[in-house]
DNA sequence: TCTGACCTGCGA
DNA sequence: TCGCAGGTCAGA
């Protein structure tokens, strides 16, 4: 479900609200599907305060005092401080001053990984360069495309080679840069890949000024949905007339997965 | 590099 | 009842 944009908003929600704040007690409920076997246990969270929240893609780190929370939201991760105990809560943190943030994952695809600060995350340490960072731009991607033959479309949700990108912005940022989803990452000029870096942090930019797309699962911490689902171009927009030459947008499936793209424009 | 599997809910 | 869903991984 969330992508970048959605995993920054959650991300600055975790700042504002719980920030220095230290766990005073902890519930779990089914965890066996979302907690690493190799984690330790999450009760060792009591008694922690939270110094800082990273990102790198889809993934949040929770840093405390002496221990760091590696997390995923999956398809229908949500961190909540309001919604009441539910059938689908797995883990709340209740904090010295009173309040709690909790999460829920109704498909628990999520993931959730305690461990010490010194412990190497090999699933962060895995992620290709964060979608935002100056670290992805054209002349990175250009170099990666060109030893890959993966469709373009496939390519970009490949979080080693970039991380934070996709089903959603990968369509949008395809469309955006006028480039077929299943061109192969190889043939992509260097200028192709410059257009194509600038379109993507584009759209994941105005998306988290809207704090990010909510088509059901999708939540922020103060359980209100994003407002970015109003702004995308073609995705989920099969049949309809494409916004720029009004041609019909076609729905294909790559890898399993639907993409979405008009082939008037994206030659 | 591709496929299927993981799990649950929703809408056709 | 079936197909589909914004993600990721193991195994072929």
């Amino acid at each position: 479900m969330p992508e970048l944009p959605e995993v920054e908003s959650v991300r600055l929600g975790i700042l504002e609200g719980f920030l220095g704040k230290r766990i005073s007690t902890l519930w779990t409920g089914r965890l066996e599907h979302l907690l690493d076997p190799q984690s330790l246990a999450l009760q060792g969270l009591v008694g922690q305060r939270l110094q800082a929240v990273e990102r790198r893609g889809k993934y949040l780190l929770w840093r405390f005092e002496s221990l760091q929370l590696l997390a995923h939201l999956g398809m229908s991760g949500v961190w909540g401080d309001s919604a009441p105990r539910g059938k689908h809560t797995h883990v709340e943190f209740h904090f010295e001053d009173g309040s709690w943030l909790s999460y829920t994952d109704p498909r628990q695809f999520g993931y959730l990984s305690l461990h010490s600060l010194s412990h190497t995350l090999h699933r962060w340490e895995a992620l290709g360069p964060d979608a935002l960072s100056r670290a992805w731009n054209a002349k990175q991607l250009w170099h990666l495309c060109q030893r890959s033959r993966l469709a373009i479309k496939v390519f970009l949700m490949d979080q080693t080679k970039v991380a934070g990108i996709g089903n959603i912005y990968a369509s949008e940022a395809l469309f955006r840069a006028r480039i077929h989803p299943e061109r192969c990452a190889q043939e992509l000029s260097a200028e192709e890949c410059a257009t194509l870096v600038g379109e993507a942090k584009a759209v994941m930019r105005a998306s988290l000024k809207k704090r990010g797309t909510t088509f059901s699962d999708y939540r922020l911490t103060n359980g209100k949905g994003g407002g970015f689902q109003k702004f995308l171009q073609v995705f989920q927009k099969e049949g309809e007339p494409c916004p720029r030459c009004r041609g019909r947008i076609l729905r294909l499936e790559q890898g399993g997965r639907s993409t979405f793209f008009c082939p008037g424009c994206q030659g």
